[in-house]
DNA sequence: TATAATTGTATTTATTTATAAAAATAATAT
DNA sequence: ATATTATTTTTATAAATAAATACAATTATA
């Protein structure tokens, strides 16, 4: 007989939801709750409880009839899920306003995530320290991106260079892009881009005003 | 005979989609194009090319067979439909690291947002400026929300204050709080919230690594 | 033991995306 | 000039996905 391993398939709209499920559980955790029902992580996030009971049924986790889930069960198996402990190395690349609060960003490491360095090609940035990051000339980016098996980059150059720049990461072996400027890069098809697109994010909050 | 204005339903993923299709049309105009076509926006965000037609339709914008959409004209129609030029005002609340950084972002006058103020409890911070904008103290913004008629606030402090504050804000007449802390608010339903959730992202951006 | 609260799941409904066919038109060839 | 071809929009239809509803099963508590 054989052991297969079934990993069930995750939507990202389900991945979306388990990350802030696991907000709501983190402060019930600060507030020292042992159990969770289905029912008051929906009316937080004005979602149908039925469906978190659905995304919670995707992990391997099942909850208790009249009681709920246990909280720290249910954060450590989100946790599991989404790969909190898989060491993710990354560059922040850009040493401007917002790389540089996003180096400040004490919360990145709970995550799994390592800002190793920071990128920039304005001498009066470069060797400059944040939070322990030293601020690198992006000419040597590939030695470094060769030497530490980096493969994450955090773009935050202004949006004119944001082409150009992502280019030279590519070549120098980059595969995923968390792109923080309102630009569509152009990439081949093996490297991931994640458009964080905040003003586009605005507009959508703000359409219904008015 | 009336007539009828019909309002067509956006749908939040059309709207988001939308957001990026303007990207690529800045790009274009800053390149000298003059006509895009669907596919070509499909491409480069490797999406279906029929899907892209169909949200334009939703714009009053038509295409022309052969040619393609009029770059300036579909920017135009986007801008019109998402309300760029509605006047949006908003406070940033939080005067840290990401707040100091939205301030200094020079792009959302762009998109039709203004930043007015920022504010903080922090005495050290209280009284800087940042690109023009004065840093208030956190007790005086009741007064400030109803004299300027604001009703958005960019919530940037931190996590463990971000509940607290935000039951402030409401009570101070904000109805719009775009959420930067990692934090489901627990808000009345006439207030909206945008969770910015960046970690959240992060880990949906990675979840297919290794 | 009855009751109320909660999970787990099957079913239905709604939404979103993809496919395919039809119409239009600029470019090309004759 | 005219007909042909290729490209692109437009519209209609089908498929896939996601969400909401409904309800049986379970269990703490009065």
């Amino acid at each position: 007989m054989y052991n297969i391993v079934m990993r069930k398939q995750i939507s990202d709209k389900v991945i979306n939801r388990l990350t802030l499920y696991h907000c709501i559980l983190n402060d019930y955790i600060d507030k020292g709750e042992e159990y969770i029902s289905s029912g008051s992580i929906a009316a937080l996030l004005k979602i149908d409880d039925s469906q978190v009971r659905k995304d919670i049924n995707l992990l391997n986790n099942s909850g208790k009839s009249r009681v709920g889930y246990i909280v720290k069960e249910l954060k450590k198996s989100i946790e599991t899920t989404l790969g909190f402990s898989k060491n993710k190395r990354a560059y922040i690349v850009g040493a401007g306003n917002l790389g540089m609060a996003l180096a400040k960003y004490g919360n990145f490491a709970n995550y799994g995530l390592n800002i190793i360095n920071l990128f920039d090609n304005d001498p009066n940035k470069i060797g400059r320290e944040i939070n322990n990051k030293k601020v690198l000339d992006i000419k040597e980016l590939p030695v470094y991106v060769w030497q530490h098996y980096i493969d994450i980059a955090i773009l935050t150059v202004p949006a004119q260079y944001a082409q150009s720049t992502a280019k030279f990461l590519v070549n120098a072996g980059i595969k995923y892009i968390w792109n923080f400027t309102p630009t569509i890069l152009d990439v081949p098809d093996d490297v991931q881009v994640w458009n964080e697109n905040l003003m586009g994010n605005f507009l959508q909050f703000t359409f219904d005003m008015n």
